[in-house]
DNA sequence: TTGGATCGATAAGGCAGGCTTATGAACAAT
DNA sequence: ATTGTTCATAAGCCTGCCTTATCGATCCAA
């Protein structure tokens, strides 16, 4: 009446191998008797005899026979099962999806991918490069891992972790280089060139420069940083970007790169997951290797 | 502790599949704790997490969608194994060892192989032709299934089942055709020809002549009943051969076909297994197969 | 904001299935 | 005939699984 059970089939491949009742169930660590009877068990329940038993002999019937085979290949497929969950328990393996914002990808990317595959080649490593909002929701919706934006995400369920943060540089045509440095006020009288909408940089700088979303409609739109210091070179206007950036973007550009006075500003970027991740305790190791790939010179 | 069961598997199937611990138990049908309680078991076991709990909703994680593929082979492998022994438990199925001895081989053989796989095509027939005592040793050893051969075997561990009755019939020279049949006694002042040593009919047609062994050595040996045939034809003796022989035998022979005088020398010849067999049943139907092709007209 | 509905986790108790030891039965070997 | 081996059976115990009842969290609607 019982349906077959996992226990059954150790047993039978036991049987099976020994041939010998009492032998069998030393290598299962049972008792005879409890070997017999899961034997008769299964035999009973399939309806069909397994084993001969002979005076001094047990041996496989042509069926049974047929199902060692069988058996086997399904312990073995159970067997690599446990042995997944237990490579899993200790190490990050398989799919690792991460989403990551156009402003921070094209610098740290390279260097997150090149680190996480060193540490653990085995990582089937997938990036995504999208906007905060989307990021967001592909996260909760489970189709991302965890992301790096800017912090706060502000999203109860998700788990942050900063990872570094970086000031915003003034970014002018190579003529103005020897210009003043504006204040957020004088900048408020430039030609500020800024990410299309979307982009939660395009809002860090708006904010810096205490200019509203009405305002930010007369401003030139750019769908990358690089073009936006195209631009500039070219002496459209001016813009700000994230430190990071700074390196990649003015090595085929000729523009002037200005801090500014404190307080300067800045933004955080972190990880973020979802506090149900069950890979959370391995998110947090990414995140300190990431935090290494970040602080490390490009 | 405990380790993977396979009903552990079929519930993490079931929830994976329906994302709902409600309706997954339903579809188990066991309670909605029982299935919370088994896939917790499942993960502490395996020390990982398969799923995400979220506020309405229960998701496979990273890992546990890996799991859900293997789980699924495995699961389908299980019951291909349990329609296997459905499928087995009705007809006759797989490998079917018939040993058979050489007296009978060449004439039975064909009608038996081709009834049983017109009966039964999914059979795999496998024939083995030898004397008695090697087929009596192979059977216990279980390396046949079944054997053909003259009754009885004498083996108590072994189950007989007669398939039919012949007699033996003189084999003489054409020339000799219309001489008188001799009858026993006559017999022994004739230059006799017989199978070698181990052939059982051997045996059976020195018993008939009352002849031991040792009166034996001075007889001609050959190795096939168409050998001696054919040596009577050439005019070196006489033989004595079972009757479903005869059509086959005297198709390319000169020579003259006598019956005894009652009672006629005769052999029943039987099909026998062991008693232990799973498929004694299925092989009881077999006999019963082999004796309607015996019957037959070749 | 609050009451109700949904859904999974937890608790407690009952039953059964599986394990143990002890013993029986069949058979082989001496 | 007797003894040893080997598998089956019996009896009892205990663990593990399932049940119902209930809690706690979250979502939704009023």
């Amino acid at each position: 009446m019982n349906n077959l059970t996992l226990k059954q089939l150790r047993y039978f491949e036991a049987l099976s191998r020994h041939g010998h009742f009492g032998r069998a169930a030393e290598a299962s660590a049972i008792s005879q008797p409890a070997l017999s009877q899961q034997i008769k068990e299964m035999e009973e329940s399939l309806g069909i005899e397994l084993f001969e038993r002979q005076a001094r002999q047990v041996r496989l019937s042509t069926l049974g026979e047929e199902f060692a085979v069988r058996v086997r290949e399904i312990l073995r497929a159970v067997d690599e099962l446990v042995d997944l969950a237990r490579a899993s328990r200790d190490s990050l393996v398989g799919r690792l999806r991460i989403g990551i914002i156009p402003t921070v990808a094209p610098y740290l990317l390279p260097r997150i991918v090149s680190e996480l595959a060193r540490v653990n080649p085995a990582l089937d490593i997938r990036m995504r490069e999208t906007v905060t909002p989307k990021l967001l929701a592909e996260l909760t919706e489970g189709r991302l891992d965890t992301a790096i934006l800017a912090l706060p995400a502000s999203e109860p369920s998700l788990q942050e972790t900063p990872l570094f943060d970086e000031h915003f540089v003034l970014v002018r045509p190579l003529e103005d280089a020897e210009k003043p440095v504006p204040n957020r006020e004088a900048l408020k009288e430039m030609r500020l060139l800024l990410l299309e909408e979307g982009h939660c940089f395009r809002d860090q700088a708006l904010s810096f420069c205490n200019m509203g979303a009405t305002r930010a409609r007369e401003l030139m739109d750019g769908s990358s940083l690089s073009t936006l210091v195209q631009m500039v070179s070219a002496g459209i206007g001016v813009t700000l970007i994230p430190e990071i950036a700074v390196p990649i973007e003015t090595r085929s550009a000729a523009v002037s790169i200005s801090r500014f006075e404190a307080p300067q500003p800045s933004r955080r970027i972190g990880m973020v997951w979802r506090r149900t991740s069950p890979i959370a305790r391995q998110l947090q190791e990414v995140a300190k290797i990431v935090q290494q790939a970040a602080s490390r010179p490009a």
